[in-house]
DNA sequence: TGTTATACTAGTAATATAGTAGGAAAAGAG
DNA sequence: CTCTTTTCCTACTATATTACTAGTATAACA
């Protein structure tokens, strides 16, 4: 289950990729705008930009701006940045994914399975196919 | 993340697929077999059963057993009996999936596709896929 | 009546979650 | 040089979840 760390991180980069033409997009204005407590956001910020994923900017007139463009995010790379890992089973989380009942595991395979569908998911949809779809709706808000 | 009320879940259904030919599979030789507490299997094992996925029987030479075939039974069913829910972000949980920010969540449509990937793939594999190779496990670990 | 098993409820140590709080440091404006 | 605005960093906390353990009741059979 994806937590609230991750599920900020992703309203975050695509707020900041909406607004970053005018500029540093500070988190002042991004928790005014998603309803997310600052200090909160700040931590989350802060993986996003020890992952690279963000650059911060500081004083005023500061904030964030995206390192790449929209297109060449994954999304799985910032939930990653957030949540750690997004394996299934403790298992699978580390890197050599040891575990002493790998050799008589009846359900190992199953596991790797799920872990593959998870990753190639959030790692086929990019920031932009958000970003876009966060675009019409907010046509569509202000037509209301 | 699945927890282990899922996988010892899913462990047992298998340990019970695989032993139920003598009658009843007493929780003892389960977690003898699966080195897991006996009496947390027991939690496991009354949520399986409150499912109707398990049948039990007390008394002497008592156990549980499979209320149905192996392949009648989605991976997925398991999961959810003992975890509750395998929705990846809360907005999901319930059954009408209600949030307030429905209408302008940019990020909705990316979790439901997350939703249906993940209950795509444990609903398409049956425990009888899972039961058939851990005979073939059992199998290669006698002939060492 | 004793043994073996499930059924049910309560308790508990450790960890994770979702924040809050306070201050330091950088950068520009006046 | 000082004030304001911002990020950066660390610590704290209430609540919930996880992964059990413990004890007792109940059923079934020998």
């Amino acid at each position: 289950m994806i937590s609230t760390k991750g599920r900020y991180a992703l309203r975050l980069m695509i707020d900041v990729a909406l607004y970053e033409a005018n500029g540093y997009v500070s988190l002042k204005d991004s928790s005014n705008r998603e309803n997310i407590s600052i200090k909160y956001l700040e931590q989350v910020a802060s993986l996003l930009t020890k992952s690279n994923l963000l650059l911060s900017y500081r004083g005023n007139n500061g904030g964030y701006k995206l390192a790449r463009k929209p297109r060449e995010y994954k999304v799985g790379e910032i939930l990653r940045a957030a949540e750690g890992s997004l394996a299934p089973v403790a298992c699978l989380q580390c890197e050599n994914n040891y575990c002493d009942r790998k050799d008589t595991c009846t359900t190992l395979e199953f596991w790797q399975g799920f872990n593959e569908v998870i990753n190639n998911y959030v790692d086929n949809t990019t920031l932009e196919d958000l970003v876009d779809k966060a675009k019409k709706k907010l046509e569509n808000n202000y037509s209301i």
